[in-house]
DNA sequence: GGAAGCATGTAAAGTGTTACATGATTTT
DNA sequence: AAAATCATGTAACACTTTACATGCTTCC
């Protein structure tokens, strides 16, 4: 009804979310195709924004809709294959995200940290197991970015991107420190191990050697 | 139907999640009602795990259901107020979940970040300032932490609960690296800055100083 | 007397994941 | 020939947050 808007869609009045921007910002890197993005997003971005393709082709067909992105059939054989480009209005849109000085939410849940919180109640031994379960599981994330991330974005870097592997080696980085803070409270308790016993003292034992950065 | 368990409940069948956790680990270190347990989530787990009230409430009754915990009615002169305490059954739960070895998953989504993976799309005036701004986050939830958490965990360890405060300290130390990370790369975003502009350059030039822990 | 905090809950809306459903193409 | 990968989508389920709804008590 009304007057036809010449982008096809509804002016860039829908509510955007982070994965509409991230979806942007990934057809801006070169990723064309839903399936193509996803891909890229498990190789980048997944570490700290999930996404799935439950979630990838709905929103694509809204950014379309709202005239954010353009949509071209391009099939590949037989095979179905749709493949995206920004609008001038969807690399605005992105551009805006990018330059907004509100803070963005950060949220995190880690069923590790919480059990660690409540780690009290077990024994020293099993304290110091799950000390050093955490500090493999952080040094194995820190080694899954090396390996998997990192090669991806030196090959985006090349083409002028170099955020990308920035942030993975941020990633990488504080995955590491991570495990290295947590090598050193399981020192702090081998070394409590041999004056008191599970649950029993009244913390009152030097800080040790852990240094915070600064 | 038939056989009246003396617990009251379904004998520790229902399916418990992280969140069940939280409130079992709570009320042992103390806080034992609804709103107690929500108070003192948002003073120290908040940070790796969020709740909110419409999740606690329904979750004790639940709780409750399964007999994991005991509720007394407790009214503090006309206003309702329930008293929770753990059952053998809840302490044991706690326990088991507390020594499992599954590695538990961890999610982060972290707005921020996003941005940062995308900043090439922005001018290099730009990119400084969002660098800046994610540096003086940090550098406040570091802040956060110290003013409001370690406090509270100070006082819990005198009760011989030390990881309270160890996780706190580990946040504390996480977000001050990450500063400390971000103004590096702000300095190296200043330094490039003299030779080539936004979008121009194929990224060559060295890694600075920034040092991975270890 | 008003504001802040204590206290418990429900309903609706929003967000996200897993499973379902299908089929072509390429690689081994 | 089988397995992996490319490719697109929907439906059901699970989980979380925000808003709603109410009322007492303590502090200023």
């Amino acid at each position: 009804m009304g007057f036809a808007n010449p982008v096809g869609g509804d002016g860039g009045t829908m509510k955007l979310r982070p994965v509409s921007y991230l979806l942007l910002g990934m057809v801006r890197l070169g990723a064309r195709s839903g399936y193509a993005i996803k891909k890229a997003a498990d190789l980048s971005t997944h570490a700290f924004w999930p996404t799935s393709l439950a979630q990838v082709y709905p929103e694509l067909g809204r950014l379309e809709q709202a005239g954010l992105l353009a949509r071209r059939e391009d099939p590949r054989g037989a095979r179905a294959r749709a493949e995206y480009s920004l609008t001038a209005l969807g690399s605005d849109s992105l551009l805006t995200w990018l330059s907004s000085t509100r803070e963005p939410p950060t949220k995190v849940r880690d069923e590790g940290l919480l059990r660690l919180f409540f780690a009290d109640a077990l024994g020293r031994e099993e304290q110091i197991a799950m000390v050093t379960r955490m500090a493999a599981s952080a040094r194995a994330a820190a080694a899954e970015i090396a390996e998997q991330v990192l090669p991806t974005a030196e090959a985006v870097e090349d083409h002028g991107n170099r955020f990308p592997l920035a942030v993975a080696r941020f990633g990488a980085d504080v995955y590491a420190y991570s495990a290295a803070w947590l090598d050193g409270l399981r020192q702090e308790l081998e070394a409590a191990g041999e004056e008191d016993e599970p649950r029993a003292g009244a913390g009152r034992e030097g800080r040790a050697t852990r240094q915070p950065p600064e």
